[in-house]
DNA sequence: AATTCGGGGTA
DNA sequence: TACCCAGAATT
């Protein structure tokens, strides 16, 4: 089967039989010859625990999840236990995870289905998408990887390797003219196909030039240096290290101007991160 | 439609 | 250095 000529025949023929059959056969030839087997959320059927890897894997490499990971789960176990977590505690299990609104979100997330939905995790994508911290990729990656569900989506992974075999030479493409052709080359294992996926992904990273440089989302992120979010990333690290701080304090550690700490310090207090006394002292919330 | 949000591994 | 990361929420 001659894959480099799957996008002509594309285009020529559009989405036969047998270009489904042999796309499939080449993900799948991949996948077992390269697929990565070793992380830990892929040997569970438990849905928390894929709910909960599915967050941390946003926007954040397999490497550094799969550090973090199983502390977190070590800790807090199942839903009720992060629903019930002390908020120091789950601030402290997401350092080195980043975006660490995301842990907040998590708790919330936990909160809701302990109490609306009995602690069982939703299995219908719709459903998913209604909680904090879950959107469309995120609520299809559950029902695919934790319920084996027939869902369509798109995420880093699987929009390379769309456009790398059937947007060759194109430009700006739209993710829209991606999901066609990902809904019509979906086979029956739904969960092991999006892993196989998301590793041919993850591999042609390093095999060719970012194919999703020529998505048109495509965006390049500001540099994290001199940031808020690296000021934010500091701003939470003394306050887990100290459970209260003020901002000019702060800034003179991290030699940075004091107004501007100040108002990094009120955001994350909206956020939910901190509560505000009297007297410019911010406050780790204490218990729940 | 554009911005914001973390932090580290890799080339 | 620059680039990227199993995206989501907010503006």
């Amino acid at each position: 089967m001659l894959v480099s000529g799957l996008r002509t025949r594309f285009r020529e023929e559009g989405i036969t039989p047998s270009l489904v059959l042999d796309f499939q056969q080449h993900v799948m030839e991949f996948y077992a010859a390269k697929g990565r087997h070793d992380m830990e959320w892929r040997h569970t059927d438990d849905p928390y625990k894929i709910l909960v890897s599915e967050i941390m894997l946003q926007q954040t490499q397999v490497p550094r999840v799969a550090v973090i990971y199983p502390k977190f789960i070590e800790k807090f176990p199942d839903i009720f236990a992060l629903a019930k977590a002390d908020h120091a505690d789950l601030l402290t299990a997401w350092q080195g995870m980043g975006y660490n609104r995301r842990a907040l979100n998590l708790q919330k997330l936990a909160r809701v289905i302990a109490d609306e939905y009995g602690g069982k995790i939703p299995n219908d994508p719709a459903v998913l998408l209604t909680l904090p911290g879950i959107g469309p990729a995120t609520s299809c990656s559950i029902a695919a990887f934790a319920f084996d569900r027939p869902v369509v989506f798109i995420e880093t992974n699987i929009r390379r390797v769309f456009i790398h075999y059937f947007f060759e030479e194109d430009q700006a493409v739209d993710d829209r003219e991606l999901l066609p052709l990902v809904s019509a080359m979906l086979p029956a294992n739904s969960r092991e196909w999006y892993w196989a996926l998301m590793d041919l992904g993850t591999a042609l990273k390093s095999a060719v030039k970012n194919p999703n440089q020529r998505s048109r989302q495509y965006t390049k992120q500001k540099s994290f240096e001199g940031s808020d979010r690296q000021i934010r990333g500091g701003v939470l690290k003394r306050m887990l290290d100290q459970k209260s701080g003020m901002p000019e304090l702060f800034a003179e550690e991290m030699d940075e101007d004091p107004e501007r700490v100040r108002r990094i310090m009120d955001a994350m207090a909206g956020e939910g991160f901190f509560v505000r006394e009297e007297g410019e002292i911010y406050r780790l919330k204490t218990g729940r």
